[in-house]
RNA sequence: UCGGGGAUCGUCUAACGGCAGGACGGAGGAUUCUGGUUCCUCUAAUCUAGGUUCGAAUCCUAGUCCCCGAGCCA
């Protein structure tokens, strides 16, 4: 153990991997698996249990199984499964040959189950699902047993195999253990372990008309599988003692450990299947891959790195108790990784034209201009300077507010890399809108910097209008307004109207012509973009905003008008 | 009225009977050709009440509050 280095914190799973280690229990092995339903897409939630379940097996030299829990066939579909493997593969993990699904182990499932009806362990029940229900009884009275309870091995077995053999309508039979209808535990009064179920299943067809519920299909599997220690999420806890009868009645030797872990939870964010699905189904937004979506292949849309994910996931900790992590944690984690790597490059949004009246109407200035102001080994690349140029329509302001020091009459700013340019006079339209800001430049002052060492504060992005690309940009900002969409009487009332913004007819450096899709780059003072992977081409450039910058300038205006207006300003944008 | 789990800065997370620490956020400052980055400083917490102990976030007792559980979902 290395003293001086950052200490990762060792969280109480790895306390209880660490623990079977040092009393050799499983042979001193670790394995794990992440167990997705394909019913859905994944989500950042799912992201800290992958991240998890690969992570402890590369740290342990273990293995960790990519393992689809399809043993309800009316709500999967292999849309699901493509979907979630590349995802994970994304994410940066292989579980290489170790792809395996429930539904692989459904003969050995059904020897089980057969196993456990001759044990006596296990029955069928002929009563409807209301009955069954009535008879579970509820948290504070015991539940009645079945009138088919006691009945023959001999009989089931009989009624079982005729199940699978598709003689009954769904419904009319079920398969149940027998363990105990007063157990305070609801899951241990004698639950479900086969259903009949006449649809097909997305990878063994019509070869079943009986599906195994979770509880016996889960463990199982795992025990299958050798799994050492079967990780999920905290409402399962209850599902334990469940878990734990089925694979010792059934007589597993080295039976696999559940141990159950806090899901994550977000602000301003829902990460439930089902609303998720909503979301796409209703249309408010634009399918499971929307940039606003928290959905891997929404964030993966958006821009997010992998690098980013994991390591929120690594930040976040792993505990038992309920928690909501500030997305703001997750933003930083991204624009962490962002700054790093991305190669900068300069684009306007909202255009405004500034005709530099001293400079050669024929002359062209290429600068080089670094890819990256902390990595020169990013290199560099060429942007052309000439007397029409385009600047963003923020960064002017008729009357200077305090502390600005930006373009305004008579202001001096730099063009980054370029050159010195003061504001001499602009130019308004018939509505009064500022169409135009008449600027010299300092010839001095190419690259940026005066030779007589003045400062100058402000620093500007900036585009040759004759040189400039066109492209359309994306501006995303977090979908929900309430930090908990949940609280609000419907969370689809509290969807931010503003998510998404298209601007068109921005204009980028020439550089960016021919992009491919899905790369990245920072507009310098603008944000972390990247070209939108399904929409965008090298000849009609979108890009989508990743992420905006820190916005100090905002902030600061933000307070001296609430300091001396009364109007609280709403500036957002992340 | 039952069973299971959980409570530490605003948020997330450490501590394993011995100085409550880190990160995010927030506030302030330095540096800066991105009002970015980086760096520095500050901010702020043990659910309550008792007990054990030289010493308690940690152990004990009693409360309080929160989450999960009555699908032929997972």
């Amino acid at each position: 153990m290395s003293e001086n280095e950052k200490q990762e914190s060792v969280h109480f799973i790895k306390e209880i991997v660490n623990d079977d280690l040092a009393s050799g229990k499983n042979d001193g092995r670790v394995a794990t698996r992440f167990p997705p339903e394909p019913n859905g897409y994944l989500h950042i939630g799912h992201a800290k249990s992958i991240c998890l379940n690969f992570g402890l097996a590369a740290e342990y030299g273990g293995t960790c199984n990519l393992r689809f829990d399809d043993t309800n066939p009316s709500t999967e579909d292999v849309e699901y499964v493509e979907s979630i493997m590349q995802d994970v593969r994304w994410l940066g993990f292989d579980w290489e040959d170790r792809l395996h699904y429930a539904s692989d182990y459904f003969e050995d499932l059904y020897r089980f189950a057969v196993g456990l009806i001759e044990k006596g362990k296990a029955y069928v029940d002929s009563q409807s699902d209301e009955e069954i229900a009535a008879q579970r009884g509820d948290f504070y009275h015991k539940g009645k047993e079945s009138p088919h309870r006691d009945r023959p091995a001999r009989e089931s077995l009989d009624l079982f195999g005729r199940m699978r053999a598709g003689e009954f309508e769904d419904g009319e039979h079920v398969l149940r253990a027998k363990i105990d209808m007063s157990s305070g535990n609801m899951n241990m009064r004698d639950p479900i372990m086969y259903r009949i179920r006449h649809a097909a299943h997305h990878r063994t067809g019509d070869e079943w008309c009986i599906y195994p519920m979770y509880d016996f299909a889960h463990g199982e599997s795992d025990a299958i599988e050798k799994i050492t220690h079967s990780i999920c999420t905290l409402e399962f806890e209850g599902h334990r003692p469940l878990y734990d009868w089925y694979v010792r009645e059934i007589g597993f030797d080295q039976p696999p450990r559940q141990i159950e872990f806090a899901r994550l939870n977000l602000t301003y964010t829902v990460l439930s299947k089902r609303k998720l699905l909503q979301l796409v189904d209703e249309d408010l937004v634009q399918g499971w891959d929307d940039p606003r979506m928290p959905s891997i292949s929404g964030l993966r849309r958006r821009g997010y790195t992998p690098e980013s994910i994991r390591a929120f996931c690594d930040r976040i900790g792993v505990a038992k108790r309920d928690n909501v992590v500030d997305v703001s944690l997750l933003e930083h984690c991204l624009r962490e990784h962002l700054n790093d790597t991305s190669p900068r490059a300069m684009g306007v949004l909202r255009p405004l034209k500034v005709v530099i009246e001293n400079f050669p109407e024929d002359e062209v200035i290429w600068f080089d201009c670094p890819n990256h102001p902390e990595d020169p080994s990013m290199g560099t690349r060429k942007v052309p300077l000439s007397r029409e140029i385009l600047v963003e329509r923020d960064d002017f302001r008729e009357e200077a507010p305090k502390k600005w020091f930006r373009l305004s009459p008579d202001r001096e700013v730099r063009l980054r890399y370029a050159c010195l340019i003061t504001c001499r006079d602009f130019v308004k339209d018939d509505s009064g809108e500022v169409v135009e800001l008449r600027c010299t430049w300092d010839p001095d002052s190419r690259g940026g910097s005066a030779p007589d060492g003045r400062k100058v504060r402000g620093t500007l992005h900036w585009v040759s209008a004759a040189h400039a690309v066109p492209a359309t940009v994306r501006l995303y900002d977090r979908l929900f307004l309430q930090e908990n969409p949940m609280e609000a009487e419907d969370f689809k009332s509290t969807i931010n109207p503003d998510s998404l913004e298209v601007l068109e007819g921005c204009r980028v450096e020439p550089s960016l012509a021919g992009t491919e899709a899905g790369s990245r780059c920072q507009f310098e003072r603008l944000g972390y973009f990247c070209t939108d992977a399904k929409d965008s081409r090298g000849d009609a450039l979108v890009f989508n905003r990743t992420a905006s910058l820190r916005d100090t300038w905002a902030k600061i205006e933000k307070k001296m008008r609430s300091g001396s207006t009364s109007a609280p300003s709403s500036s957002r944008g992340s």
